[in-house]
DNA sequence: CTAAACTTTCAAAAAAAAATGAAAGTTATT
DNA sequence: AATAACTTTCATTTTTTTTTGAAAGTTTAG
């Protein structure tokens, strides 16, 4: 396989990939073109390599750089806007993270202390049961909460370095397996 | 707000916030209709509860059952199946886990073993970035799913109690604040 | 000011995902 | 073995999401 060849690929699997992630097919390739891109492209670059619309590449682009994923570039003597991707894989990763809890963490929190204002008049068995319920999914929540926020914030070496190990160590192997 | 209306709000809840999360709103929908009944429920009862075809309730409890969320639960002197939910939030989250790395990070790892294979003999800086880009998505992925296995394994005591703290030290405030 | 170059919007079309429900399949009871 | 009680399947319909492209809007240069 070759580089063009697998340039191609990534931009295909990428796509598919982001169709999993709740983002759309266009929006992941648009992404991938420019990550894989040396020069910076114009809208108009995007819409022939993609074969997609001047409309779907103007929102999705748009909602690129909304991302942080995607940044203008100016080259003088063009009148015309070109576009660059954040090629700092770590920093897309906070970006996508940021953006996914916005979207999928930050509502259930919502939901959840609107709903833990329910009375709790009546103790039955049922009900108790159901208070606890929504207390366990906020403490869960809030333990997601910390943990993502951390990891946006976070540097990328004190993530592959010292976060990543706490993860790794080997189980020590006891006598008696001998 | 009493407690009835706040199931009511809880299962319509948990419907939205499952489309944002890659699950469809019925399966959400049946889940919470789940988590907030005490006693097992039948088919029918979920089809009249929530207004839903037996069609969709058939396949949508089974795909419960496959993620391990739901448990189909036999009553004496009954023909037909009732099913109950995983009541323990913290082992309900591991399924959720699980089955979303599954889906969103597993196939990313896939296609990047097989794109890291690409050959390296032109050693123009264009694709020398390429080879960059892939494996420092190839070491980030490694990493995500190092932490997601360790989640999926992990104690609801050790996350909460030892693992949390690592992340909520508090901030030392230092004196030229004053 | 005006035309040209480029960007944005949005109603309509297309595509993808989810739900329906009738028919086929199973299993337990008599 | 026949019937009744219940479950599963899947072609079709409905709903939701994404894309298109023509029209409207903006900006720059002369």
């Amino acid at each position: 396989m070759d580089i063009i060849e697998a340039k191609e690929q990534f931009i295909q699997a990428w796509g598919t990939l982001g169709s999993s992630w709740g983002i759309s097919r266009t929006m992941a390739q648009i992404h991938a073109l420019l990550l894989v891109s040396s020069e910076p492209l114009s809208a108009d670059d995007i819409m022939e390599k993609l074969q997609i619309s001047r409309g779907n590449t103007n929102m999705t682009v748009r909602e690129l750089i909304d991302w942080g994923l995607v940044y203008k570039e100016i080259i003088v003597g063009e009148r015309r806007e070109f576009f660059v991707a954040e090629k700092d894989m770590w920093q897309v990763s906070r970006c996508i993270l940021r953006e996914r809890k916005k979207r999928e963490l930050d509502p259930l929190k919502r939901v959840f202390d609107s709903l833990a204002q329910v009375s709790n008049n009546s103790q039955t068995k049922d009900n108790q049961d159901f208070i606890k319920l929504i207390k366990d999914i906020q403490t869960l929540s809030e333990g997601a909460d910390t943990i993502l926020n951390k990891l946006i914030k976070v540097e990328k070496n004190w993530f592959l370095e010292s976060f990543l190990k706490l993860f790794s160590k080997k189980k020590k192997i006891s006598k008696d397996k001998a």
